[in-house]
DNA sequence: CTGTTAGCGCGTTCAG
DNA sequence: CTGAACGCGCTAACAG
């Protein structure tokens, strides 16, 4: 069981004030004897030492915690950057605080409320919607947010997101490459930047192709879940009298829909149906389909984004830019 | 911006202490008028209350928040069970500190004595081993200890997991029936109580069959990951001709190996292979195979686990006692 | 090297 | 109803 600072004091015959220096590392200023410092650490060494957070939180205005909010912790995405993160406070000596707002911008804000409430010393925050946090965190937290994932357009926020208008283009490339021509997309959640992009980049391709209009089919749905996944594929499929050759999914829970969808008319999806999906799922290479998926780096993603949170909240401002980390093109088969 | 203390008062041009007196819940006591509460509560009502947790928490001895430390974030189980909790503390006012623990015992005793030191009034632990927490928490947290998922034997804290045994029996009953007779079992980590219950589960359905000791086959591996699964895999079909009819997994990871290892010597995974495995995941009704999995029932799961440690934070001790949340076999297709 | 002091904001009591 | 006071455990400064 770790010691408290006077249970060291007590136990080497020191003062407290001397302990405390030495483990606040001013030891030196106040010449505290090379031996005495030595005794101090190797008893901390050997007991540990138990701080109360409270009360130095609470003296110091700064609590050692930051916190993150995203919209779901059960997402593989989220949940893979969330323990990214932990590792990089642990190693940072802070402790992260989770809040997951099922994409509600009322939960995101209460979310915000509670971590300010809690003193957390800086907040990444995975928007559900453009984020205005004006009313709600005061100007000193508002300098230590950093974006992440979505890219909302003129944010006084900096933003770390994947390149998504990259993954759209390589991901179209391949697929139209690989189908011999283009094929449909089904889009969930068009308002979310990182959607936009993809999209952007699919399109981008499809205008360097010079296929007529009506062969560009996207279908768009509101919100990104299963049951979307089953709209859009029945829209897709009223399209075509067989299935085509391949379709492009916004995302994981999309491709989940549509699987359902093509499953319950079918009876099976059809293997030689090429899937195109972003985010990327390791159960995706057991499919019997040939599976092109689009994987962020999460790991890049959550390490810059530790960086620029450090960065402010030490206090050097930095500018409130995006800065896009690159996607890898997977091919499952 | 929610308002504190001093500003409320300074607005509503009452006292500090009045205002303190309201949010404390002890007006009437000091018979504050039932106009000035009113004021009071309407102002908080329309602007928010911003306290200061770590002031309170150094007054009060206990911070509103939990610990949670569970052995992988990025787990599909444990992601849903995190964010099972992240509501249910949301709901009474706690926050929620998550540490994973990467199944090492070295980084669950850390992250306990991190979170005792932040002074959380609770702990929920996935034991990665026999706890023994003696000499890392002090006895008043002690107290506020419930485990999850490994019912380690003879703990000093209660513990709820899902009925792995009852999950074994109904799945290995399952599986030989469709298959017609004995099927492989691909056991990982089976020091762990939940995977020893598993087992006990399908042995139990072994020693009712009336088999031959050599049709019952079960190769065991240390950890529960891929390669584990490569292994297992490579074992049991030296045991083969051809494939068998079906095999048991004893966790997803260890099912992801396996299939890995199928594929990379047959070029796929023939699809009338009969798939058993624990814990499930939306993607396995993708698989050609048919899959039977046992799906633990993650919400009771959380929510026994949380109103057991809300308990004993108020001080109700209760007892020691293992509860069982049963399981749920699903098949897909 | 050590002891003392002040104050962080909150909850609580007590004397007005 | 209000003001004043105390202490939770820590940091930081200063006087020895």
């Amino acid at each position: 069981l770790a010691k408290t600072v006077e249970e060291i004091a007590r136990a080497l015959g020191v003062s407290i004030t001397t302990v405390r220096l030495v483990t606040g590392g001013r030891a030196d200023k106040y010449r505290i004897s090379a031996h005495t410092q030595k005794r101090i650490t190797d008893y901390i060494k050997e007991h540990g030492y138990r701080i109360n957070h409270a009360a130095r939180s609470l003296k110091l205005q700064r609590s050692e915690a930051i916190g993150l909010v995203i919209p779901e912790i059960n997402n593989v995405f989220f949940a893979q950057i969330m323990a990214e993160f932990e590792v990089l406070c642990r190693k940072s000596g802070l402790v992260l605080l989770t809040v997951s707002t099922k994409e509600d911008i009322k939960l995101e804000h209460r979310a915000l409320q509670i971590l300010q409430a809690r003193g957390v010393d800086g907040l990444i925050v995975a928007p559900s919607a453009m984020p205005a946090y004006e009313s709600i965190l005061d100007k000193k937290l508002r300098k230590n947010v950093v974006l992440i994932d979505r890219a909302f357009a003129e944010t006084s926020y900096p933003v770390i997101a994947s390149d998504n208008f990259q993954g759209g283009q390589e991901l179209a490339r391949a697929m139209t490459a690989a189908c011999g021509g283009p094929i449909p997309v089904l889009c969930a959640n068009p308002s979310l930047p990182s959607i936009v992009d993809r999209m952007r980049g699919v399109t981008q391709v499809w205008q360097q192709s010079g296929w007529p209009e009506e062969a560009k089919q996207m279908q768009l749905a509101e919100t990104d879940d299963i049951a979307a996944g089953h709209d859009l594929a029945s829209r897709m499929l009223a399209h075509y009298p067989s299935l085509p050759n391949g379709f492009i999914c916004s995302s994981l829970l999309v491709l989940e829909g549509v699987l359902q969808e093509i499953k319950s008319r079918y009876g099976k999806v059809p293997p030689d149906v090429l899937i195109g999906t972003f985010d990327d799922h390791p159960m995706l290479k057991f499919l019997p389909n040939r599976v092109l998926s689009v994987r962020q780096n999460v790991a890049a993603l959550a390490l810059r984004t530790f960086e620029r949170i450090e960065q402010r909240m030490r206090g050097e401002a930095g500018d409130a830019a995006v800065e896009t980390i690159p996607v890898d093109l997977i091919s499952h088969n």
